[in-house]
RNA sequence: GGGUUGGUAGCUCAGUCGGUAGAGCAGCGGCCUUUUAAGCCGUUGGUCGUGGGUUCGAGUCCCACCCAACCCA
């Protein structure tokens, strides 16, 4: 990875002024520098519009000084600044930047301009080479190398880069010096001719360009890139700018999600949306965020799953539903967990939980062969060893509940009696919260001890019914339901079951979920389930968790854009 | 919530025992018309996360807080 590769700092032999010898190192009180800065730009504009000539022009200079053009200004721009103002005003990239941008709207250019059609984009045109052939062609400066009276520039857009040949006998002189007015990271537009250079690098040779974006501050370093988690998270847009794995990753998730929806699409499920703003927040047990309508006048919680509209859809007739959507769950962050996250649920009437192992295992292989072209997923650490391979290849292991709890915890696990349970869960180094129902004792020895085991796929079937209020009784084991959770990566990322469809028992399971608290009860949903739903089978799958097992991430923040961080001040 | 590590120039990072704040890249000036991490010479740029404290003197030591990553809960 190039933002890990490492240089020995050059000893530098010529020796350093301290700092008590630069010249302009004198600060400015926080409180004169912004009226300064305004009217620097201001008088750089009326200037290089006319005859370059500072003296002509001390009206527009409220202090009446002037000094000595400063060295590290650009010769061409003819720079006044007022005596005794610091060079930090023009020293920050920012504002030689906008002296730039002032420089070339003083030649009546149009640094934002928008009128400019590209031939193709840069990756095209190196691919489809002809020499000698024109282009026009649209990016980013993403390198800058001066020669004197030729540069050469690769401007990058999102199918590749591009290298550009700037020679000032070409362009001229006037327009090689707009040229030398760029910048890394602005975006320009070139037209000129292919050739290639001696090294044989495929590039352009500049015949004319467009400014269509100054870039108001620099890119992050081109060598190392923006290695900052802080600052990758929060300002995404650099680290995608300067990480080209981390936008290869999301061009992956992006292509990720439309696999799915073309499989589910191919297989005949209907995409639907449906409210994200709910009443009741239902279909999981999760803290959910609450809003507030101001026209109802009544508050709103953001949904923490889709299941209960989906399942009115199937009342409705739609016999294969999903959708695709963000939810919402007011938990803590985690490198496994953001409170927002999207989820995939899919609805197949007349089908089961069988049904849908088939349908998970299909369509995760199908992403997988379509996106990463292989059924064999590596995952490397930092240093590119791989330090787990994920087998996707059917078919996937199935295994009961009860005998991966009865491996760990014991053959005799569920003939213990609750208090017995608890106290093994403890030996056993599983922490037991004091409030912990019988089951959830179980679940926690599951969720600490044996998913993060499973990094094969695995299914795990017949779980307690206790764990799951909205599925059917297993005829074969009544103690249990027709679930399973499928396990990659250490991890459960797709649950499914055979859906309860008896509004009787779904209303006894939800009112004993709800705690006695009527406010909890989907009386809407109990309503649609009592006007008929067809049996059906139904999946959610967590897409980050599918990206992080796909893609090799090891955090969710690395799947998802803009991750959610404690807002900064 | 607890623990560990980190926050120094736009970016990537050094900073020894407490004694004038450093480098590379980027930027700016100079040379250079086929370079590609271009090169060579020169050079600008700092609220050392924030706020207190100790000290003649704090990037460095102490305390509190903020933010992040990882681990634990």
């Amino acid at each position: 990875m190039s933002r890990q590769r490492n240089e020995e700092a050059r000893p530098d032999p010529a020796s350093r002024s301290t700092s008590a010898s630069k010249p302009y190192r004198n600060p400015t009180p926080a409180s004169s520098a912004a009226p300064v800065r305004s009217s620097a730009i201001t008088q750089i504009r009326s200037i290089s519009a006319s005859c370059m000539e500072p003296g002509s022009h001390s009206n527009h200079n409220p202090s009446g000084c002037f000094a000595p053009k400063p060295s590290t200004f650009p010769s061409h721009l003819c720079f006044i600044y007022r005596e005794g103002q610091p060079m930090d005003e023009t020293n920050s990239l920012i504002e030689q930047r906008k002296t730039k941008l002032a420089a070339l709207q003083a030649r009546n250019i149009d640094p934002f301009a928008n009128a400019f059609a590209p031939t193709e984009k840069c990756g095209e045109a190196r691919e489809n080479y002809t020499e000698g052939r024109s282009v026009a062609l649209a990016g980013r400066i993403s390198a800058h190398r001066d020669m004197g009276k030729s540069q050469f520039i690769d401007i990058r857009d999102q199918s590749g880069r591009i290298q550009v040949y700037a020679q000032k006998q070409v362009l001229g002189d006037d327009q090689y010096d707009v040229f030398k007015l760029l910048d890394m990271g602005d975006f320009l537009g070139v037209r000129g001719t292919l050739f290639t250079t001696r090294t044989g690098e495929v590039s352009v040779r500049l015949e004319s360009f467009v400014v269509m974006t100054k870039a108001l501050r620099p890119p992050p370093e081109k060598w190392h890139g923006l290695v900052d988690t802080e600052t990758r998270y929060r300002q995404r847009y650099l680290d995608l700018i300067s990480n080209p794995e981390v936008r290869q990753t999301f061009l992956n998730r992006s292509r990720i999600i439309h696999e799915i929806r073309g499989f589910l699409h191919e297989r005949g499920f209907v995409e639907v949306e449906t409210p994200m703003m709910q009443g009741i927040p239902g279909g999981a047990a999760a803290q959910p965020f609450v809003t507030h309508h101001n026209a109802l006048g009544s508050d709103f919680y953001l949904r923490i799953a889709l299941e209960l509209y989906l399942k009115r859809l199937l009342v409705g007739g739609i016999d294969r539903v999903f959708e695709i959507g963000r939810i919402f769950r007011n938990e803590g962050l985690s490198r496994k967990h953001n409170p927002e996250f999207t989820m995939l649920e899919a609805y197949q009437a007349f089908g089961d939980y069988e049904s849908m192992m088939e349908l998970v295992q299909s369509m995760v292989c199908h992403v997988a062969n379509k996106v990463l072209g292989t059924l064999l997923i590596e995952h490397k650490d930092a240093e590119g060893n791989v330090i787990r391979t994920i087998d996707l290849s059917p078919n996937w292991r199935r295994v009961k509940f009860k005998d991966l709890i009865r491996e760990i915890g014991g053959a005799d696990w569920f003939e213990l009696t609750p208090e017995e349970r608890r106290a093994r869960a403890t030996s056993l180094k599983v922490e037991i919260g004091k409030e912990y129902e019988d089951f959830e004792v179980t679940q926690a020895v599951f969720e600490k001890l044996i998913e993060p085991t499973l990094i094969q796929p695995t299914f795990v079937t017949h779980v307690p019914k206790e764990f799951v209020p909205l599925a059917k009784v297993s005829k074969e084991d009544p103690s249990t339901v027709e679930v399973f959770e499928c396990c990659i990566n250490g991890q459960e990322i797709a649950p499914a079951y055979s859906e309860q469809n008896n509004p009787i028992e779904q209303r006894e399971r939800l009112e004993h979920q709800a705690g006695g608290e009527q406010h909890k009860l989907d009386e809407d949903f109990i309503v649609a389930l009592e006007h008929g739903m067809p049996p059906a089978g139904g999946m959610g799958l967590g897409i980050d968790r599918l990206c992080m097992m796909l893609l090799g991430e090891e955090s969710i923040r690395d799947v998802i854009l803009f991750p959610q961080l404690k807002p900064k001040n």
